[in-house]
DNA sequence: CGCTTTTGACCAGCGC
DNA sequence: GCGCTGGTCAAAAGCG
């Protein structure tokens, strides 16, 4: 009897460790699925910046040659990179994107470059990384590129004639969001020093001129204003391209800021004061469609490769003043029934009225060796409340 | 003491 | 040409 009993014990723990390998051996697989999917997706990308690298060499070898038999040409493109402002276009960039896109006609296989140039167009006012990890600001090769491909690959090719070419913004182009926030100033990564304050006409309140201080040379510019109206209301308006590195809590805004000139740049800018962008939707495969959410008309819909990869708030574009302005309004109450689309808002106000300290860097990327808040103002800002979501 | 903010002055662009 | 307005500069003041 206890022989049997002991027998049975025996099983009993046999089968236990048999259970016990089997788990293991599932979950051995299972984290050998995740690792093979890993490993799939770093091929993946590893190959995209290849062809992206192919591409870039491609048109560099594309602008010797034009080069090469146009010294006008050249002479032309030495002018415009001394711009590195946003959205910033003089006649003679618009002749130049004129003739490439003439050049393109003649060479269709450049349009695959071209798609693989706008797979990486750079986000973040401007910024980008050079293969040496060195970071260089935005040339006017890029910029022109970035506008061309739009041009050519995102807009429907009446949009390509002389007419549009003549409405391209020749002026910075600005990206103004309005938010409701309870501090001085939102919050959006980056490092400011005020330069001047102005009652502007028709507001009492006051606006402030910030300059970013992250490097000395930084030409970016924002000013900060409240609503008349509804004080809660801030209006922050960016001017401008960061030539440095951005804080990394400052990619998403400047993403956000950089997706909305970039619409701004591809946009016919008609003579009317205030117009809401048009439907591009063409549908195509690694094409950015612009939508307008009909389940939810405060939110403008972007995606990429048919994947929604971004939405805007209430879009409006304003050509009246000297500069052109896309306005990107989150103060609209939104009654958010797309799930992405909230996450989205939630997302974009997180980032506007994200309180940031030096510990907030702490095994994040860190460009700069100043500190990201040194102002009295953020100061306050870190004691005050955060902005108010409304319904964010 | 060094950095930031304040604020009046100055300049440029635009409309009349 | 003149006045208005927005934007920037720079000296002074404030702050840690």
């Amino acid at each position: 009897m206890l022989r049997k009993d002991r027998a049975m014990d025996s099983t009993k723990k046999d089968e236990d460790k048999l259970n016990s390998t089997k788990c293991e051996i599932y979950e051995a697989k299972e984290e050998n699925e995740r690792l093979k999917r890993m490993l799939s997706k770093m091929m993946n990308d590893y190959k995209s910046l290849e062809m992206y690298f192919q591409g870039i060499l491609t048109q560099k070898n594309t602008k010797n040659i034009i080069a090469t038999s146009n010294n006008i040409h050249e002479e032309k493109e030495q002018v415009e990179l001394v711009s590195l402002s946003l959205g910033r276009n003089s006649s003679t960039s618009r002749e130049l994107i004129k003739k490439e896109l003439l050049y393109d006609d003649q060479n269709k296989s450049n349009k695959n470059h071209s798609k693989l140039l706008f797979d990486g167009l750079e986000l973040g006012l401007g910024c980008k990384f050079t293969q040496e990890n060195s970071f260089e600001g935005p040339k006017k090769e890029n910029i022109n590129n970035e506008r061309r491909v739009l041009i050519q690959n995102y807009l429907p090719s009446d949009y390509c004639g002389e007419e549009f070419l003549q409405q391209i913004p020749q002026k910075k182009a600005r990206v103004s969001i309005r938010a409701v926030c309870d501090t001085i100033t939102m919050n959006d990564g980056c490092q400011w020093r005020k330069y001047g304050q102005k009652i502007a006409k028709g507001n009492p309140c006051p606006r402030a001129y910030y300059r970013c201080t992250v490097s000395p040379s930084c030409p970016v510019r924002k000013q900060v204003q409240r609503c008349s109206k509804d004080t809660s209301i801030l209006t922050t308006t960016y001017e401008g391209t960061h030539n440095h590195p951005l804080p990394f809590s400052a990619t998403d805004m400047a993403s956000t800021t950089s997706a909305a000139a970039s619409m701004l740049r591809c946009t016919s800018t008609s003579s009317t004061s205030q117009q809401f962008l048009p439907n591009i939707d063409q549908n195509l495969h690694g094409k950015i469609n612009f939508t307008n959410n009909t389940s939810n008309n405060n939110l403008l819909l972007a995606t990429h490769n048919n994947s929604p990869t971004f939405y805007l708030p209430k879009t409006s574009i304003s050509t009246s003043q000297s500069h052109p302005t896309i306005t990107l309004d989150f103060t609209t109450n939104s009654s958010s029934t797309n799930s992405s689309s909230s996450n989205s808002y939630s997302t974009l106000c997180n980032n506007i009225k994200s309180e940031i300290g030096p510990s907030s860097y702490l095994g994040r990327p860190c460009y700069s060796n100043q500190p990201y808040i040194t102002s009295k103002e953020q100061s306050e800002h870190d004691r005050s409340v955060q902005c108010r979501s409304q319904n964010f």
